[in-house]
DNA sequence: CCGACCTATTGGTCAGACCAATAGGTCAAG
DNA sequence: CTTGACCTATTGGTCTGACCAATAGGTCGG
């Protein structure tokens, strides 16, 4: 498996038990983290890389794949285009955390946890620095939540709601993760809220609840909104039945 | 870029502008998704894959690089081996996110503002779950760290302070992106405190920070665990000069 | 001057080859 | 019959070479 050498590349420096592939990656990696590769950057072809790196093309490519669907670089073809470092956009980072959340067993309680945490501060930076833009849209939301009968429609609003009070707090990195663990969780909450006995009336005391977070951001009163979100969130999961203590 | 046909495989249901790597990363991820494949499950052979989805195999490799390095799958050789999928862990995240930050024109007041977040809530779920055993290796670090004169050995214990009481607190995903963010950190805290007026009485006072935290922690005191570690934070980075408000 | 054409660059893909690790079967020696 | 050396098939890891597709830039005829 680790086949480090072949007859023909044995004069390349040596890679010491490392993939070829992983060598292509650790070269662009560490060029990224200290600051030799900069967003916007372009690389070299990966025909030039292969040959500077002692790698075959297939590595590189297999590398340069990795870097694509983490949202790291994007490529193009022709002269002078090639591949780039792209900035940095957490849209990808949803994705693989989905994956990870659909493999593991023990980690919706994690996930709330973390939620909890996220969520907190953006509703408590909300309250701080929303803008008259934000609380608008929010409470757009909101009244869309009390017309909206269908629960796909209420789901995919509540959804938004907890994605603009993340944006509303101006964090992009607390916006990104709370996106991210949303859309993780998101199927698992469509599956409980379908088996629920009585929708109805939690989806009454969810809008209610709603209500009163946006109330206390417009009110700008940051520690209301934080302890509000957290109720929130935790007496949604316990009513869904998703664990939110410890894994054990 | 796209190119979705070639003149030997017309035949092959149609992509739809997906390249070939995608089509295979979709197929397992969707039965990732869907539940077909569970941790533990084999895939099959590169090769048969690649025949049954109409793509080369280079195509299929790509593929499962990606998910390699996102720790869903792990491969070996041999008759019955092959690729599996493996159990969900989430140090392959923490690199992720790593790269992300670096790349991300996240200011460092985004990441300040998660940090206090998310380590509040490690204090918080340390002071409620820890264990003797963690609490004894936390003393060990703070008593590292009073005897640790060089500016390096100090740095690197208290990033190891922080992340202990994130794995004290159990919590796997708030463990690994404390984890993730320290580290993206990590060399603007060490120049910062290179460039100190008075770095003897800041490291006398991150001392008693630390102290009073690992008490608040072994009193189990979750609500003044989580207060002391938003102080902390925010202290050590507004004397470091690092912002921790608005980018603005 | 301008548009059509050619050409070089560069990523996207495939096919075939060989290497390395490993599990399981085979067969000779004890 | 047991045991260990050997052979063989499976499967991932890698390389090479080829060709396709997109594109930028230059060239040439109108």
């Amino acid at each position: 498996m680790l086949g480090p050498f072949f007859g023909n590349n044995e004069d390349v420096d040596e890679r010491e038990g490392l993939h070829a592939y992983q060598v292509v990656l650790r070269h662009i990696e560490t060029s990224i983290l200290t600051g030799k590769f900069h967003a916007g950057d372009q690389l070299p072809p990966e025909r030039d890389l292969a040959a500077q790196l002692g790698v075959g093309r297939s590595a590189v490519r297999e590398a340069m794949r990795v870097l694509q669907t983490q949202g790291l670089i994007t490529s193009s073809t022709g002269p002078g285009r090639g591949t780039r470092i792209a900035p940095a956009q957490g849209s990808a980072l949803a994705r693989i955390f989905q994956l990870h959340f659909a493999l593991s067993d023990t980690g919706s309680g994690d996930l709330t946890e973390t939620r909890v945490a996220l969520e907190r501060s953006s509703a408590a930076l909300a309250a701080q620095r929303g803008t008259p833009e934000s609380l608008r849209r929010l409470g757009d939301i909101v009244a869309g939540m009390a017309a909206a009968e269908h629960i796909d429609d209420f789901n995919d609003l509540d959804t938004e709601f907890h994605v603009l009070i993340a944006r509303a707090g101006q964090n992009q990195l607390i916006a990104d993760l709370t996106v991210a663990i949303r859309q993780a969780v998101r199927d698992a909450i469509r599956n409980a809220s379908d088996s629920l006995p009585d929708w109805p009336r939690f989806r009454i005391e969810l809008l209610r609840e709603h209500r009163e977070i946006l109330d206390a951001i417009t009110a700008g009163d940051a520690t209301a909104a934080a302890s509000l979100m957290e109720a929130h969130i935790r007496g949604a999961y316990a009513i869904l039945g998703i664990p939110s203590g410890p894994a054990d």
